[in-house]
DNA sequence: CTGAAAGCGCTTACAG
DNA sequence: CTGAAAGCGCTTACAG
């Protein structure tokens, strides 16, 4: 590989010049800076960014550390973070955690000594609250939300209300026996979801039905089959997303039970296969391109203002697709 | 962020010696490795990669370029690639190409700069050749074949096979009017699949019925609503891929046409999705994960051996579903 | 406008 | 076994 001595040397400057005619960081002769550009043309010369991030101490790379490949949520998210860090010139490297916080924090290792410009956080493991606290560089939390802030921004769509429209709605559909998928309690998004499920129960006067469940599709099978032992009477049901929506509907096919007849579902994320399924699954929409947008520049914009982690709460909307309809005489 | 010349000062040793210890390079009295390793501790000092980086002209990254997300076969195989890259100790920097050659370029350019050991390349791109002649790191393909080779490794699955057992179930299943979906003619995936179906209908004398289709869901959408005008007849339907075979039952499903009683259908790729759906679908499965490991080996093996580039065929197979049944009497 | 110098934080011959 | 020195390829004060 070429270097800038190199392309100095054939162009009759010196490095100085080159890396001015590169970068336009001062004026340049315009005679020598024809020359550079023309040899930098001939010879394919490429800067070496790695020796560039060294004197820079900043690498344009945001890193994003995913839990798992599982959830459509985390993959479709990845593709608006990736589009805008384009845009902007930053690349984005993608790590899985496995929920392994052994893993997690050799990953924010790994990002913080690649002088990675900041982290973008998609995790299921509350224990990572530690290692973040003197991280010596930008973190956006998606999702969660941790209890202290300092470095820290944090992004969320309005589970409180998402669960409310999702229970609304199934009351509106003429429901009378409607259970609640209830998140692991450790994570914001289901406590907050868990408390607009219990605050319509209240409101209109109907029996609080909760059943746990893991945000994945294994987990959604098992607790559905629990589900049905549990409260035969259910016609309606809010799964903890669109995956555990489709858990839910294959285990009531196979055991014959109609949707949306005689159980209706509601989803939650409105992941691209949510209106691909058959049936197409009736959910709550959480705007991902927004979120991912807003954590890339969240990043760029902590680097240029040095601002003080702030949250940001996303709004969402019910979508009604085939799992739900409008009951006769309701 | 400390560096190792602090840490030297507070263990009272030379930056060496603390490298030394670091990577256990060479023997160090053992009372100071206790001294530097306690400091280490103490401080949490993470060495630089980028430092480290710039001396090794190795970053321990691969790159991996994408064409997009839409087709979960990409997002699975990255689990993989990930996870086998993790095991090595190497990391993954993902980019997106958008199948948009100048961003292709970009990425891969990118990836040299940052000093990658290496690329993983799935992408839909053919103009790319040109580019990758004089490339000056080891370069992965998967699914794709260019016509030469240098520092290049190539892994694909037995397409032609998977197209001749997915006709060959049709025609066990009972179907007399079976449909190709053919790729497009300048991916090798596309040319290999459609040699398979040709063969078999030959085999079988049947007639060759053909149309053209793309790789992802809109396509299979507009792909099945021209099959069913110009093949009415259709009982069997060898779709691209699984996203499209999903698409095909969506259409089909529409028009109110049994799957599999009236029409069957077979997909490619076997995405975890495929058997999710319902009704479940028959599909060819690629081993993704053998892929996906071979492909992060193949750079680190070329980094290790200077082994000139190689090509691997991996072996298909078919997994019977829910959109084909052997009819009876057949 | 421009070049020589110093330095980003590491690692590895080299000499002892 | 160990330290001083040189260097990886850039960039930016500094002096002119």
């Amino acid at each position: 590989m070429i270097s800038i001595r190199e392309v100095a040397k054939l162009a009759g400057v010196s490095p100085s010049t080159v890396s001015r005619v590169i970068n336009g960081t001062a004026k340049v002769d315009e005679e020598k800076k024809k020359r550079v550009l023309k040899v930098i043309e001939e010879t394919d010369f490429k800067p070496n960014q790695v020796a560039r991030s060294l004197f820079k101490k900043s690498s344009s790379i945001i890193g994003l550390i995913l839990p798992n490949t599982n959830n459509p949520f985390f993959t479709e998210i990845i593709k608006y973070i990736e589009d805008e860090a384009y845009k902007q010139n930053y690349k984005i490297l993608i790590s899985y955690s496995d929920n392994n916080p052994k893993k997690e924090k050799e990953n924010l290792d790994m990002l913080i000594s690649m002088n990675a410009d900041g982290i973008i956080l998609l995790t299921s493991c509350e224990n990572i609250k530690n290692e973040l606290k003197n991280i010596p560089i930008p973190v956006v939390i998606i999702d969660r939300s941790l209890d202290y802030s300092n470095n820290l921004t944090q992004l969320a769509c309005d589970h409180y209300k998402g669960a409310k429209l999702a229970t609304e709605h199934l009351v509106e559909c003429g429901c009378k026996n409607i259970v609640n998928m209830k998140g692991p309690m450790e994570f914001s998004s289901a406590r907050l979801r868990y408390k607009g499920y219990i605050d319509v129960c209240q409101k209109m006067s109907l029996d609080i039905m909760t059943i746990d469940c893991d945000y994945d599709y294994d987990s959604g099978i098992r607790s559905t089959e629990k589900l049905l032992k549990k409260y035969p009477e259910v016609d309606g049901i809010v799964a903890s997303n669109d995956i555990v929506a489709i858990a839910v509907y294959k285990v009531l096919a196979h055991k014959g039970i109609d949707v949306p007849e005689k159980v209706m579902i509601v989803g939650f994320d409105n992941i691209s296969f949510a209106s691909v399924f058959t049936p197409e699954i009736t959910t709550i929409e959480q705007p991902m391109e927004k979120m991912g947008r807003k954590a890339v520049n969240s990043i760029i914009d902590f680097k240029k203002n040095k601002t003080t982690g702030e949250s940001y709460i996303f709004d969402v909307k019910l979508i009604q697709r085939q799992t739900t309809f409008f009951k006769e005489g309701v």
